[in-house]
DNA sequence: GCCTTGGATCGACAAACGTCAACATAGAGA
DNA sequence: TCTCTATGTTGACGTTTGTCGATCCAAGGC
């Protein structure tokens, strides 16, 4: 399904990023990067039953329906979210694994034996 | 000095953001939706010392100098890196701590007892 | 002092983005 | 089938962003 391996594995401190792979990340923080979208995904993430209709994220914004959409589109294209209609509704939820894949490549790895801290330290 | 509990504490998935702290989070990751930034963060998180000199990332890229010092700029702005001026250079560094709140804040906790699978799984 | 070099800032411009109103589409129900 | 409601899509518009050339500032060497 999405390609797993170009956003989890490496880690950003472990080797200068190549020019692709720096492309498809920065896809997905660039929809993180937007407080509407960062709203809404968090919206989803933390309901309980782990899906949200648009028919109750919708009229939580000061935003016209097409502009909820809108985001929600580009949360899904992230590969962060994905979608079912199920009758009149539709229904979104967090696709398992992206917001942790990210974290991890976030994560420093916390290596022993070189410089722990701020070169102001040392200066 | 950054102010650490608006980007750290309560995790994506705790609770619906508010949108002061979306605001805030948002502007970290837009910081981070550009290949460019990416890989200049990158270079400066693997670096072994710790620090890179700016004379040492503008040729690793087909930009204009004013380009890469404008993103190191907003790199800074966002909180993830500092820079320092020593001599006739200038080095960057990777905040301490920083990469690890972002990612602290998009971990999913793993909360046993809630659903723990995509809904279509049981559609 | 003057000149050179590394880097930041400014001003301008095209491209991308966020937003909306208008329209299109998909089910549900009469 | 026809209508109504819930969402997605399209086209347009103002704002933001990424990029550059030109310029400015800081430090070193002469």
């Amino acid at each position: 399904m999405i390609d797993q391996d170009a956003t989890c594995c490496p880690g950003l401190a472990a080797a200068p990023l190549d020019d692709e792979r720096a492309t498809e990340l920065a896809r997905v923080f660039k929809a993180l990067g937007d407080p509407v979208r960062l709203r809404l995904l968090s919206m989803i993430a933390s309901r309980d039953g782990g899906e949200v209709c648009v028919c109750e994220m919708t009229p939580a914004f000061d935003l016209s329906q097409p502009t909820i959409s809108h985001h929600l589109k580009l949360l899904r294209q992230a590969g962060l979210i994905d979608c079912e209609r199920r009758g009149t509704w539709v229904y979104y939820w967090v696709l398992p694994g992206a917001l942790d894949r990210l974290a991890g490549f976030l994560t420093t790895p916390q290596t022993v034996g070189e410089t722990p801290q701020t070169p102001e330290a040392t200066a």
